[in-house]
DNA sequence: TCATCTCTCGTACGCTGTACTGGAACTAGT
DNA sequence: ACTAGTTCCAGTACAGCGTACGAGAGATGA
């Protein structure tokens, strides 16, 4: 989902140990040594438990203290098994993302793409709380680097220029994340506060008698007149076939310049 | 920028009072009601010192003791003004939206789409706080209500079906949004914390080396060879104008429908 | 057995948002 | 000019947060 820029390889630059820590966590999972004493848990019990909490309570309600309450455990304890709460974040995105149903390899490109970004959308469900990280750069873990991988494969062999299946894949995370953020995650919201969903609805219509003023918004009213505003379907469906409709332009384009 | 779904006016319902504060802040300002002592602030001025400190510190940085540090005021001072920090940030939203160079009704679809595309683009330079906003739902606000205003009135004479209007608008919402968060914040994050921009090229160069695997991420590899990923111009014109191809795509075919 | 290593976790510090409360400053009415 | 009414100011305090530190518990290798 994030846009990654490889760089070559350049050995002369320092690293800072916390960020070499932080890599090699996701990267070599830690295998136990033996000596000293039994751990209780795994880094996997700690990342599902923050997950869980993550799940139903948001991401505001994920507190370090709570993790380690729900595994019955000193909250100090966590830390013999993640540096910090940052880097429990990122294991959570990872593990999220392992959880993508991505298309195979052989699929047509426009399958392809779609199921791409339906998987997401449906992973969006599950796991509201990953549009809620701050976001502008996923961690660089591998199961975002997978699902980053299907994304470019489906494109690849297109014909489109190498900078362009790039800013098409960009484009369409943008389109699932956003549509995702203003309509998954209300509903979840919704579910999770409880009367919340009472309550905000009340917050509107208090607003449409109170301070609504149709002269100001005459599209709008139009708009809702006309029935524009209940839509029980979500676009997502919709908007994901105009989007691939006009990647498909995109590649015809380009195979006739060729 | 939001989805918003104007309901019918319903007067039966009980009305929450902190609901009811919350919108009145926004839309009636309240007024000086010369008997007491006089206030050494406006709502301007904390409005004004939080944007300050979030457009160079981020939303994280952001705290109530900070806003009145900078004023120099005692932070309980500031609950005069202002309920609480939601309700702080509700008024920073809506002061940002107000910056905006909306296009005037008169001008053609796709012109004023995007200009709209790109007034909300540029909002998201200067205030990438926005962003981190938890923003499943932007705040009932005079100036967010007049972006969106604005946005559906480009199409709603086109003779696309209100409800693909809706559908459209979020769309562009949902793209700028998202292409926003990875490309622009990226940049202002780097700004802020100085060093940070060679801690995340050297934490880059640690994962290419230590554990990057082109064996796993052939087409990531094959992309980056042929220099897909140095995108030093944003994607953010060209994903435009494809988006636009396909909203006039949509509108050639409701105008052949009817 | 004993040194060594690892996990466990109570305590504590600095940060957050904000409830409460007493006092200061101002105006309106007399 | 005085008082009553009203509003703003801000110190203190509390619960919650992430986490640095360090003492103790449990396991292993020599």
């Amino acid at each position: 989902m994030s846009s990654t820029s490889p760089q070559p390889p350049d050995d002369g630059v320092p690293r800072p140990p916390e960020v070499v820590r932080r890599l090699a966590l996701l990267w070599d999972p830690p295998q136990p040594s033996g000596r000293g004493r039994r751990a209780r848990l795994t880094l996997d019990d700690v990342v599902g438990a923050g997950t869980a909490i993550a799940d139903t309570e948001g991401l505001e309600g994920l507190s370090m203290r709570k993790v380690a309450a729900r595994l019955e455990v000193g909250a100090m304890s966590l830390y013999t098994y993640v540096p910090g709460r940052t880097e429990l974040l990122d294991l959570m995105i990872d593990r999220a993302f392992a959880e993508l149903d991505l298309p195979p390899a052989t699929a047509p490109w426009r399958d392809g793409l779609a199921a791409y970004a339906r998987a997401h959308w449906e992973l969006f469900q599950r796991h509201p709380w990953i549009l809620q990280t701050n976001m502008w750069r996923l961690p660089l873990t591998p199961s975002v680097l997978d699902a980053q991988e299907c994304g470019l494969r489906t494109l690849v062999d297109t014909g489109l220029p190498e900078r362009q299946v790039v800013e098409i894949v960009g484009l369409l995370d943008a389109f699932v994340r956003g549509l995702a953020r203003s309509t998954v995650a209300e509903s979840a919201e919704k579910d999770a506060s409880g009367q919340s969903n009472d309550e905000y609805w009340t917050s509107m219509s208090s607003f449409w008698v109170d301070h609504f003023d149709p002269r100001r918004y005459p599209t709008m009213l139009r708009i809702w007149d006309a029935g524009g505003f209940d839509a029980e379907a979500t676009p997502f469906e919709a908007s994901l076939e105009r989007l691939l409709d006009s990647v498909g332009m995109a590649i015809d384009r380009a195979r006739g310049a060729s």
